[in-house]
DNA sequence: TTGAAAGCGCTAACAT
DNA sequence: ATGTTAGCGCTTTCAA
């Protein structure tokens, strides 16, 4: 459908009808299924039919129609995710639930999702996973490598077997995979300095603190550290920025430890918690009744939502892990269904989320 | 497809066969013509058959192959989208960007977009867009109804001639309206607030700033006004809040004085612009060499966006106009051809865009 | 090397 | 009120 623009409000339509290989094979004195061979390259098609066909397929400007395509196909294609354990971790939950969404979604399509689950705090069931996923034999497969070392050994594996490798959340800088899907983690280190900035004018001290789980031979947070300090050192770089590791999966004794002689330093004007959790540090400034000290995270999950509306947390910025996870699957499922060639990054907004705002995000 | 969690990396896999109609009607001992005649409550079935289905299609989960239903209906259906000129406007130019999308993406589900084009400074072009449109006998309608008594007028036409209404962009209280798809003004404008008030700390005043060619018998504006004023009441009542008006179709020498004359006086804090012609305030104050006052504005238009980056704009609150646009004609469509009922009320999310942030929205 | 035909899941017209 | 059937555009099998 084409239209040419004379004047405001009126437009001519042309009506190019759309053919399909019905009107080909007619064109070009064949039959439909010796259209269909040519269209596939499947060869057992003579010289003339062949060239007399493409003529045809060009002059008419053929355009397959996809739907009719992916009706007829019934080819099973199985994709294997290898993501974090939903179970302890909420962030996670919300990444589970779009899985399941999709998961029905592309059963139509003959996409059938395996899921194989990893524990946060434990590389080697990282390892495990993967091995486990190889051995599915899966057309694609799509990674959350939140270990550095073991996931980039992982994405070799899989370009030795030819696997089409779709990464979110977590970036690896892995120069076969089609594509990377998250947000952009300096960046986001950058905006959580300047949301931090904007709420003190004082003169004194950021801290930025990482919880460990994660942490362990994981990039992303410390590119959210950097930068965190490369828009000090731009914007404002007379201010102290001290980092600390707090270790959770340790007893509550131990990183409320951590946490209180962090917060008896009194210069401390504000902090930015690398991951999710930012609600841990929230909760136990409440407890000891510390009201001044600003507070930046990540994402929308419960705690974190009602700390932000109570004002106990100044910002979140949002990651919207459902949404990548979605278009991680998404995109997979193109790739192997219609070759669709993806963009190697789709970075997500950051998502600056306050009180005002919030409801509008639920 | 559902699996029972046996122990981390195990799972079990329940592969419940997709469903279809034949399935359906097998499971319920009657033929596929009464499954569809259910499905589409065309009625004649009887109420024993017709529980029976129902309940086979509960129990089974059912979800049609949206596939096979588009590749099978013929039917044309002719939209009507009556919106602002977008010759003068980036803001509606990247809603016509959306469009022209949708335009192809629909075609092939038989939908054809036809465009009624009206001048945002000149009412009459409304009416006579509406007119033009009701003409052409459109099987639904999608409108920004940006003049408020005029836009009632129409929305009560097309509810008598049992026409199918989507809003965007302008929010217009009529009941019978199928959606709603846009921002909640009023909360948008509570958000304004609040970031022009992070901003600064000192006593002062605060201007909201509208230009006038789209508030001249225009809500949503206004409710973005209020937001902003409840903002204050609420959290610092001290703050003075004045209200000025700028005539932009005026000669810009006339428009430049009433800012100028604004600017001069020395309290001012910060300004909110209600629309997304932010760029002129800040042009002018760059021009007139005013630093300290704080500004917010609307969208993420490329004057705005360069202001936003080198630091004249404080913040940009977006729209996203194209995904109302392109989600509008969506609600339509799916309306007209699958009977899906929509939210009544589909709100965006605020999003706050910085400096830092606003590569990752481009 | 080619053509004819079945069928993907669904809709809608038609027959009963 | 219900069942049967043609056909949407394409792929694929099978027979010629």
């Amino acid at each position: 459908m084409n239209f040419t623009y004379l004047s405001i409000n009126i437009f001519i339509l042309i009506d190019n009808p759309v053919v399909g290989i019905k009107d080909i094979a007619r064109l070009a004195g064949v039959s439909i299924g010796t259209v269909d061979r040519v269209l596939h390259d499947r060869g057992r098609v003579s010289a003339k039919s062949l060239k007399k066909i493409q003529e045809v397929i060009k002059e008419v400007n053929y355009k397959p129609n996809l739907i009719a395509r992916s009706l007829v196909s019934k080819k099973k294609i199985k994709l294997a995710l290898i993501v974090p354990d939903f179970k302890q971790d909420e962030y996670w939950t919300q990444s589970q639930k779009a899985v399941e969404v999709a998961k029905d979604d592309w059963a139509v399509y003959g996409i059938q999702l395996d899921l194989f689950l990893f524990d946060l705090e434990d590389i080697a069931s990282f390892s495990r996973a993967t091995k486990k996923a190889l051995a599915f034999k899966p057309d694609g497969v799509i990674v959350v490598p939140i270990f550095y070392d073991k996931g980039l050994l992982f994405l070799k594996k899989c370009e030795q077997n030819n696997l089409p490798v779709v990464l979110f959340n977590t970036h690896l800088p892995a120069s076969k995979t089609l594509s990377y899907i998250g947000t952009d983690s300096f960046q986001s280190g950058m905006l959580a300095a300047e949301l931090l900035h904007l709420s003190v004018q004082e003169k004194g001290k950021f801290v930025v603190l990482h919880f460990d789980e994660e942490l362990t031979n994981s990039v992303h947070m410390l590119e959210k550290e950097k930068g965190f300090r490369a828009y000090f050192m731009k914007e404002d770089a007379n201010k102290m920025i001290s980092v600390i590791t707090v270790v959770l999966n340790n007893t509550k004794h131990e990183y409320q430890q951590q946490l209180t002689s962090l917060l008896n330093k009194k210069d401390i004007l504000g902090i930015f918690v690398s991951t999710s959790k930012t609600y841990i540090v929230s909760e136990f400034m409440e407890q000891k009744k510390i009201n001044t000290i600003k507070l930046v995270g990540y994402d929308l999950i419960t705690k974190n939502i009602d700390l932000l509306k109570r004002g106990k947390i100044n910002f979140l910025i949002n990651q919207n892990i459902e949404r990548q996870t979605e278009l991680a699957i998404h995109t997979m499922s193109n790739y192997l269904l219609y070759k669709q060639i993806p963009e190697k990054n789709i970075h997500f907004p950051l998502e600056i989320i306050t009180r005002y705002n919030v409801l509008s995000y639920l």
